[in-house]
Parts: structure tokens; sequence; C-alpha cells
DNA sequence: GTCTATAGAACGATAGAC
DNA sequence: GTCTATCGTTCTATAGAC
């Protein structure tokens, strides 16, 4: 089967922008590495931005698109009832996992790409990050909201703040994980990283000691 | 007080580099922003990755300095006796908590200035965080073994690891914190951020469902 | 659709006068 | 220690032949 230009360019792309960043990458270091004249970039996707957009793009929405799937049908199982905080975490970072693992195990590649994705600053990439977490964001906000009826709003959006920066960080982060913890065992494993994962969000979310902040004279020594 | 030249570039590379990171600043944006002539960074820095480096160290190190003493202080207080872990996770937050707020709250300029920092992807900055990173994580990780006795080591080390991931997540998405939440309040209060960070830490850390993962047919409904 | 060639601008770094 | 001027390189983007 034959890889057209334009699927190598995107390959090449995703590589170099998960390793370097956007401004980092050049086309040059692009249209070498794919094989292909550098005249052929602007031909296929107009500019540098439009690519790199393009290649966004094509990674990010399936993955959102999965996430409203499998909520959607937990809620058909339910009834509508609320769902449990297991059940909506696992349908936010089950097909997060899915595009992350090939055959051997996590995918290292993938992993720095939606990192990188996730930091970039320039402001075209905001933009669209802004829009693929916001309309996953407004679908599952509610459901949270349902499932955590009693807790006040504002502690549930600190929490669920927290519970979003726990999982965007522990995906940042992941390429440091073996050299700051090299003992760890499994992390390879991505479907066992993320049972732990939502075991840790859903440990904080239902924290029982809700806004009550430790007397830190008092706290000093774990009774 | 005069301002020396040497303070002014590193002053605009701290803004920078937090706005656009590395690549994305050139040394004529630095120059022209400070006021000083393109020469002069080479003169007194050398190169543009040796005045980024002097810029990320010179702020970094106090903060890990100041985590050290703290704990340092808090097991003076207890006799040498395991701490609790809000006292750590205290000792851990509240140097950076200072060294990111002014009279104004929240220092959003710094704040971005360490985000940046935690995710560039530059070889010799790597390597220089990685050592900021290991000297206070070899500090701090024996303490949090001693205070949580009873845990599998290999289940702690995953938990410490989604701990540092919430707490670096916080700080790299705190940018757009006002964006997915427009109506959370006191997110200019870091003080109070941290303290219902450490709140939500403590209890990932403690979460009794050691490495159970729930069935996911049954976790659905919410009992 | 793919190529060569190049325009036009910006880059990091330095030489050398003061 | 600060300046001007500039070297040599590299960048994105495009024109135009095939």
């Amino acid at each position: 089967m034959t890889v057209s230009t334009k699927d190598r360019i995107l390959a090449v792309t995703e590589d170099l922008f998960g390793q370097h960043g956007f401004s980092a990458t050049t086309l040059r270091d692009v249209t070498d590495r794919a094989g292909v004249n550098l005249a052929s970039v602007n031909y296929h996707f107009g500019s540098k931005e439009a690519l790199f957009m393009e290649m966004l793009r094509r990674r990010i929405e399936p993955i959102n698109r999965k996430r409203i799937e499998l909520l959607d049908e937990a809620l058909r199982r339910s009834g509508g009832a609320p769902l449990s905080l297991e059940a909506i975490w696992d349908a936010i970072l089950r097909p997060l996992g899915e595009a992350v693992t090939t055959t051997d195990g996590f995918d290292e590649k993938f992993l720095r790409l939606i990192s990188q994705s996730l930091v970039e600053r320039n402001e075209f990439f905001e933009t669209a990050h802004q829009q693929f977490f916001t309309e996953f964001k407004e679908r599952f906000s509610p459901e949270l909201a349902r499932s955590l009826p009693k807790m006040d709003p504002q502690e549930m959006t600190w929490r669920v703040y927290f519970s979003f920066s726990a999982m965007l960080g522990a995906i940042i982060q992941h390429q440091k994980i073996g050299r700051w913890f090299p003992f760890l065992e499994n992390r390879g494993n991505v479907d066992n990283m993320i049972d732990r994962l939502i075991n840790f969000i859903v440990a904080g979310l239902t924290n029982s000691r809700v806004g009550e902040v430790p007397n830190r004279e008092e706290a000093e020594v774990r009774s």
C-alpha cells in the first residue's frame, strides 16, 4: 500500500512536534525526514501553522468523540441515572489510553505529541485546544455534578480542576516517570496506570474533608 | 536604584520565555524590550542557552532550598518522628506559593515561567530540571515513605507520581483555569488553592482502595 | 502533483571602534 | 561595558518549469 506525500508529512510532523515543539521544528526538518520536497508542505497544507493544526486536529477529535460515545453508552445502560465517578472517569481516560497504546505498550511518541500540544503556547494552538476541551468539558461537567449532588459547587469545581490537572500532569510528565522513579513497575502498561489514576482521582473528588484546611501546627506529627 | 543591564536582560527573558518558550523567543525580542544592545547578551552571558539557564537557575534553586529548610524545621519540631502528609506537602507547596505571590495575588508571569520551564524540551533544559527535581525528590521521598509505612512501595510510588502530576498539572494548566471554569471563586488566592490541593493530594495518597480496580460493569451506577 | 531555485526576512554570534 | 555594523546561516514562502 502506498503512503501519500500528505500522510508522510503528517506522520513526521507528529514526531518532530512531539519532540521539539512548534517553533523548534522547521519545515526542512519535516520534509527532509519525510523524503518529500520542501514546497510540498505549502502545496498540501498552505502554511506551517495549517500543517500543525491539521496534524493535531486529526488526532484529538477522535479521542473526544469516543469519550462522549462512552458516556452516552453508560447513561443508556444506567437508564439515565447518575453514573459512578469511576464510570465517568473511565469514559474520559480510556479513549486516551487506547490512542496511546500499541502492541508494544505505551506509544511514547503519541504521548509526547499530546503532551506538547497541551503546553504549546502559540495563539492558534491555544484557541484550538480551548475548543477541543470546552466541547468535551461541557458534556462531562454536568454528569460529574449529578454524581456528587451534595457537594458545594465551588468545592467541586476546584476538585474537578485538580482531577484534570492530575490527568494532564500525568500525561505531560510521563516521559520523566522512568527517571524520577526508576524502580516503578508496570509503567509501560497504560491500562494499569489508568486504573490507578481513576482510583486516585475518585479519592480526591470524594474526600470528606470538604474545604477543611489542616492546622499546620497540629497536623505536623502524624497520629 | 539603578538596574544593571544584566538584570534587565534577565527580567525580560523571564517574561518572554514564560509567554513563548525558548525557541520562539529571540535575542532581539529580549534586547529590544530591555532597551539594551543586542551584543550585550553575548557579552554578559555568552550565548542564548547560557542566558536562559541562568534565568531559570536563579528562580528555581531558592524554591528547592526553602522546601528543604521547611522539611528540616518540621522534623526538628517533631523530634524526628514521621510527619503528617499535610506537613510534608505543605513544605513542598508553600515555597512555590510564596514565589508566585505578589501583593496583587497570583503572579501569572512567574507561574507561566515555571510552567514553561517544566515542559521545555531542549536537552540542556531537561538536564537542568532533572537535577533540580532529583535533589529535592531524594530528600522528600523517604519522608513520604516514613509517613505511609504500611503502604506497598509500588502502590505508593504510583500515588506519589500522581501527586506530583496533580501539583505540576495545576501549575501548568493554571493559565487556563479561568477559561475552563469561569465561575470559580478564589482562583487568585494562591494560599487557598494550595490548601485545597493539599487536601486533594492527601486524599489520593491515603485512599483505602489500594490497588483495587473497580469492576466497570458494577461500578456503573453510583449507589 | 512534484520539483528547482530563490526571494525576502530573521536568526545567533562576533569583530572592532569607543 | 556598550555600541554599530555585519557575517554566515537558516527560516517560511513562492514563482515557475516540468
